[in-house]
DNA sequence: CCCTCGATCAC
DNA sequence: CCTCATATCGAGGG
């Protein structure tokens, strides 16, 4: 198997630098953007930050109102997040890309992988050469900076992209992986989080370098055998994982944060057929038929629960769907205790309709 | 093997 | 104080 080059591309603090576009007076203030939850006021989340914010500590994912508490009297914008803005410009951005590509990947709106080996006959100054283009021609054209890590495989070059940023490029040749990760913390792994983090930490090892002391076996006793096995490799940088097109997705799932927490049926079940309206509508977008319905409550604690079904047939009802996801709201409150925070729905098991290509479809 | 469910990650 | 959406794994019951 021949050394693949492959590109990491993320673009950089996204929905705040597309704003930034729109406003170009904002580029000197803290700027959030901001999902705002049903419930009025400040609650909902931080989405993205841009980095005058983040200069004063706001993270993506922390609560609208430390953030405020953070960036008081520092003439910071809050915005709410417009995604059909964003996505105009990420489409224009990765049309760029995927022209540079000799097999592209979308994983979200900020960021894909390529692989451009052929493109770049193997050679990583080549590759240097492209992703500099790549990254002008996005500048030039869309306005956006990004960045970009270069690597034999996609986890190598996922982490290299995270690296420098904004505006990075970092490259990581078949030479210089164990140099590159040896310093860094195991949490920049991906598929290491929180949790696994702090488990690690438990064990003493902070760092990729010393991860690496663990063996297979204790890593497959501690976290499973796929898993350990992947934080294994990855530790090593070894990932063997193609890049190949985004296929499409196999479940669709909505969830809301409710006016006021509560679990009576009658205040739970109009909700949830708000949002199966809103779930059947990507259904139907997307032309697919579903065999599992599900939903998901999110206690007050914050702990979550789930309760799913499976149908007897493929169907694309929404009357089918809200029948269903009422049953399973009904059969989940007889043992409820705590009040409901959130409320999702989810299907899966999808498929298409008959008379479209399916290798399910043979009878 | 099929099904359900919780946990984890991370957009 | 705590968004939203998707995917994957593994345990446990049948």
């Amino acid at each position: 198997m021949e050394t693949r080059i492959v590109f990491h591309i993320d673009f950089d603090y996204f929905y705040a630098q597309c704003e930034e576009i729109r406003r170009p007076e904002l580029k000197i203030k803290p700027v959030c953007v901001c999902i705002f939850s049903d419930r009025g006021g400040d609650s909902g989340a931080i989405a993205t930050a841009n980095y005058v914010a983040r200069d004063f500590g706001v993270r993506d994912g922390i609560p609208i109102s430390f953030a405020r508490r953070m960036l008081e009297e520092k003439d910071a914008v809050f915005l709410p997040a417009d995604f059909d803005y964003y996505s105009d410009i990420s489409e224009k951005a990765m049309r760029i890309m995927q022209e540079s590509a000799n097999i592209f990947e979308y994983v979200g709106r900020d960021e894909a992988y390529l692989d451009v080996t052929r493109l770049t006959d193997g050679n990583f100054d080549k590759a240097e050469h492209l992703a500099r283009q790549i990254k002008n021609t996005i500048k030039e054209e869309v306005k956006i900076s990004c960045s970009i890590g270069i690597s034999p495989n996609k986890l190598l070059s996922k982490i290299a992209s995270d690296h420098n940023k904004p505006d990075g490029l970092t490259i990581v040749p078949p030479g210089r992986i164990e140099r590159f990760l040896d310093p860094l913390r195991v949490r920049v792994i991906p598929g290491i989080g929180t949790k696994t983090e702090n488990r690690l930490s438990q064990m003493n090892l902070q760092t990729i370098k010393e991860l690496k002391k663990l063996d297979i076996f204790v890593l497959n006793k501690e976290f499973g055998r796929k898993t350990g096995a992947y934080i294994f490799n990855a530790a090593r940088g070894l990932n063997y994982e193609a890049v190949k097109e985004k296929e499409p997705s196999i479940q669709y799932s909505r969830i809301i944060t409710l006016k006021r927490d509560s679990n009576e049926y009658d205040f739970l079940s109009e909700n949830i057929l708000d949002i199966c309206d809103q779930l059947h509508a990507t259904v139907k977008k997307n032309n697919r038929l579903f065999r599992s319905v599900g939903i998901q409550f999110v206690q007050s604690d914050m702990s979550n629960k789930t309760k799913t079904k499976l149908l007897k047939n493929p169907t694309s009802s929404i009357e089918e769907l809200q029948r269903n996801a009422q049953q399973l709201l009904r059969d989940t409150l007889k043992d409820q205790t705590k009040t409901i925070r959130r409320l999702g729905v989810k299907v899966s098991e999808l498929s298409e309709p008959r008379g479209q290509s399916d290798i399910t479809s043979y009878f």
